[in-house]
DNA sequence: CTATTTTATCGACATTCCGTCAATAAAACA
DNA sequence: TGTTTTATTGACGGAATGTCGATAAAATAG
């Protein structure tokens, strides 16, 4: 039996209180440049110095954030890499959906690296498993994963920051006529 | 005539200086969020007061620094642009050469707003001109500039800054097999 | 060439943010 | 309930910011 050494309950509301402070405050700001530890504990109504006992500076606490959104987003594309390959259009419509449900925190999360880098790792991981699942009909001069992430994550931080105006369905059709040989 | 005002050969040196200051720290740093105008005027050994006669702020600086250096590049991939299209290949390299060239510098100001803006804005330039000249066997299925401005950029972006140990010639033919339908 | 005007540079000030104390208050536990 | 543990807090020193009036250097007029 695992002994859950339990966590003082006002450490979790401070951390929570401190989340929901940087998500209101990036609906407002739109640039996570212009947050500081003040304006963040101003609007968690706790004292700045709570914030250095939980995160050791903002970065971290971003990190954190992207850190329990990739989590979900994870939760979400897995299932998904496992129906078989005629239903690509639908995944990955499916998977434009929940980032744009998201599109205003990812707007802003996606200036921050270890956002990228999460991002590109999950683009990679699909894109690795559909090639597995498609077996030995591979083209022969295949684009190196390195390449079709960095795109990918070029396509979304566009979409996300600029093209919002553009539907997931529009957005997937765009993908699907650039990466598809025909 | 155009009267040109002479301007105080004080002002000249000292933004000359505090550009190099960037230069030189961004070269130490890695990191553009890490600069401080202390840090700049300090270098530049200069009054921390005369940054703010002649710049707004750090990100005003950079601005004009990006504005400069794309002077520079267009003025190189221009007359790429007038070579007809049998040479797409080396007019790639050369494009990619000259980011190479400047590699580290990119990978810092590729982080900045006014840079991805002005290189994804050269970028469409350069596919459109393409397209132009091509005529009309263009594909029918077209994939939007926007998206071919994001996803290159998104490749130049993961190139500067985590793919470097690849050749422009590499990332050329990467590029190629991902854009040309067979 | 000298005197005057213009303006670039500088030192200093108030403000804000940062990171870290020891003191206090709240939760966990015996 | 009384004791221990730990989360929160107010306060302090240091650093960066933006803006003064004072000074020094350049441009200009006589």
């Amino acid at each position: 039996m695992f002994t859950m050494k339990k966590e003082d309950p006002r450490s979790i509301r401070s951390r929570r209180m401190l989340k929901e402070a940087v998500f209101t405050l990036l609906a407002e700001n739109e640039d996570v440049s212009q947050l500081t530890v003040q304006k963040i504990t101003n609007r968690a109504e706790l004292n700045r110095a709570t914030f250095y006992l939980h995160y050791e500076d903002i970065n971290d606490l971003l990190r954190q954030i992207v850190h329990e959104i990739f989590d979900e987003l994870s939760k979400k594309v897995d299932p998904l890499l496992k129906i078989p390959r005629s239903n690509e259009h639908e995944q990955l419509v499916a998977f434009l959906d929940y980032i744009y449900e998201y599109r205003k925190l990812f707007a802003v999360l996606v200036e921050h690296k270890g956002f990228k880098t999460s991002l590109t790792n999950l683009l990679k991981k699909t894109i690795q498993a559909r090639r597995d699942a498609r077996g030995e009909d591979l083209p022969p001069n295949l684009v190196s994963l390195d390449i079709i992430g960095a795109s990918l994550l070029g396509i979304i931080m566009w979409w996300v920051k600029d093209g919002i105006q553009f539907s997931s369905e529009y957005v997937a059709e765009q993908i699907a006529r650039l990466y598809k040989k025909e």
